[in-house]
DNA sequence: AAATTGACTGTGCACGTACACAGAATTAGA
DNA sequence: TCTAATTCTGTGTACGTGCACAGTCAATTT
């Protein structure tokens, strides 16, 4: 039974020290170009795969990572990754990993921006950024480059060409229009109207929701052979409730062949008292979030679908993916969309125990 | 900056040694009852996390286990599983995991045991087991009851009441029967027909099977706004192409209203070809598993949808929770079902590359 | 009383790597 | 050629836990 190779091996078979393998793994120079060559020949031969557990255990450095993402007490959303993000940090405090938080009020560029240079004041090995907004993120993301600072995207996607910019983990958002498009399109007669509903202000300027609905119109642009029109509608503030209730009312009268609608944020459960108040309990729904006020409806046959895009997740792999770069030097993927699940009351258990689970995903 | 609290703190703590501190841990027993409460005690007001990265290190014994499941050159079904436990075993490695395969000829009961007998006689600190026989099953998780060797079943459940059954992680029939007979209540019309199809032999026999038509049954008479009728088919020899064409030919003249089927196994695709050479293209169509053979008509919307159950997280899970379970000390829990996932066209992508990634998890 | 047993306890090395430090070899400058 | 600076290399300790071993003390046996 021969156990693992490990450097003392590498160094016998190079005849060096283990302090100059050390030193070539490391490249921390210094070492003759003959020695490093021949220690790299050693290497290979022998498949030398470094012990992990003795690397992190012998270690002095901790592994700081920022999280720059917006402040979960204003907007519950970010609770979820924020809870990943924990997970994630739990599981990998044995390889000292050390996370800190740098939450920015939602809506509040200058916040932002000003938390964002704290986090280049201090010494941090890497960031997980969600960069809400397109100017200041980009802005912040150059600094973060020029000082060398390799950086996680979350959530919010902005295209850079740098070396440190190691990856964005998120929600496919045309996908997700699609496939709404086509679970309305199943449940959905020929001839009928299926509806797309933004329940956010300024939804023309969110990019995830323009993204939806470009994948619900393209859909049906694609699928000639049945015929069925689309009804765009939008109303911001969701707290009118009569001004909602009346919008749905126009449109259903000015419509009344909608059969599905689309709601493209989380904002659903909205929708199902007023279908239940107007007596048009046969419109198919389909929503988003596997969240709370979604959820009995969805028991209740009122809300058909729901598209859930595991938040959590994205904090967990976002700190995961940092811990590989930094920690195993192992290749990451540049982009990751997360699965679209398609929930319904049948399957619905799975995915909440998953958020439950605690589940940790490492290497 | 003051770092994690050891073994050695809780030695200062209590007044006692390391090596103390360490029998208590263990339960290696040799401990008075005064410096053990001592020893309890201080862990606790510490509260001592043990750093498991140290412990694996430290620790000269490897982790042995066993699998007994069916050899994937027999069954392709069972090299997905195997992929699992392989990635699980590779994360694993310097955690000093280490497994063994013992595969048995499909529908070999006599093999069966012969491998489980062969395990018992190896020193083993678990086994993961897929029971594929109920009565051989039974005979051999008794046995390894007897020696005190804990188990781990996958994709077959046989229950028993035992400490040393420590989960059983598979798919949930029941519940992807009543998926599917919702996916296909939603996309046809009231007063038509939705045929069940098993394309295996003795479908009668295989619990799974069963499962899958109670859930689907389930569904219907649970739902009775709408009226839909149920067919029930069963065809044992996929080979026999003719056959089967011969026997859905039939099924279709004596129920000219099945607008929907769905097929229980993985064989969904031999019936597409098979309606297309009927002309019946507009029946829906449900089935199981993202093989190869599934994939083109899903692309090509002949199948309109896959219940997917992701194999490969059978067998990786299945060793996580091993480790879990041995190394970890940490609770498991005894029924673990996996996600039933809704994969359409639009939404296959991640499955696939789920498939792919090298994800693994731990703890 | 001496010897043996057994329960209990402390000491110290090992695991494989990181890293500090000292010492050797080489090079540069005069 | 010698010294000083620089580059290179080997040695040894530390990380926190597991575990072997030796040692202490009281109870029991001879």
């Amino acid at each position: 039974m021969k156990s693992r190779i490990g450097i003392k091996d590498i160094a016998l078979k190079a005849g060096v020290s283990k302090g100059t393998v050390d030193r070539v793994l490391h490249n921390r120079g210094n070492v003759s170009p003959g020695a490093r060559a021949k220690v790299i020949a050693a290497m290979k031969e022998l498949d030398y795969q470094p012990n992990i557990i003795a690397s992190a255990l012998a270690s002095k450095k901790s592994w700081k990572i920022a999280v720059l993402i917006p402040d979960s007490q204003k907007d519950p959303f970010w609770e979820q990754p924020k809870i990943g993000i924990l997970k994630a940090e739990k599981s990998l405090r044995d390889y000292k990993v050390v996370i800190d938080f740098y939450p920015f009020r939602d809506a509040d560029r200058e916040h932002f921006l000003q938390q964002g240079e704290e986090i280049l004041e201090k010494e941090y090995h890497a960031v997980l950024i969600s960069p809400s907004f397109f100017k200041e993120g980009q802005t912040i993301l150059k600094k973060f480059e020029e000082q060398k600072l390799p950086y996680i995207q979350i959530n919010t996607f902005l295209n850079r060409e740098s070396e440190y910019f190691l990856a964005y983990i998120g929600q496919d958002s045309y996908t997700s229009g699609l496939l709404a498009a086509k679970l309305l399109n199943f449940g959905i007669n020929e001839g009928a109207c299926a509806m797309i509903l933004h329940l956010e202000k300024e939804a023309y300027n969110a990019k995830h929701l323009t993204d939806k609905e470009k994948g619900f119109n393209d859909f049906f642009s694609h699928n000639k052979k049945r015929k069925i029109e689309i009804i765009r509608g939008s109303f911001g503030d969701i707290f009118d409730k009569n001004g909602l209730h009346k919008y749905i009312e126009e449109m259903l009268i000015e419509h009344p062949n909608i059969q599905g609608i689309f709601v493209t944020t989380s904002k659903a459960f909205h929708i199902v008292s007023i279908l239940k108040e107007l007596g048009k309990t046969d419109i198919k729904l389909v929503g988003f979030d596997l969240i709370e006020e979604n959820l009995a409806p969805l028991y209740d046959d009122k809300i058909h679908f729901l598209i859930n895009q595991n938040p959590q997740k994205q904090g967990f792999l976002g700190i995961m993916n940092a811990f590989n770069h930094l920690v195993l030097k192992k290749e990451i993927k540049h982009v990751q969309l997360l699965p679209l699940d398609v929930v319904m009351k049948e399957n619905v258990q799975y995915y909440l125990e998953e958020k439950a689970k605690e589940l940790h995903l490492v290497f």
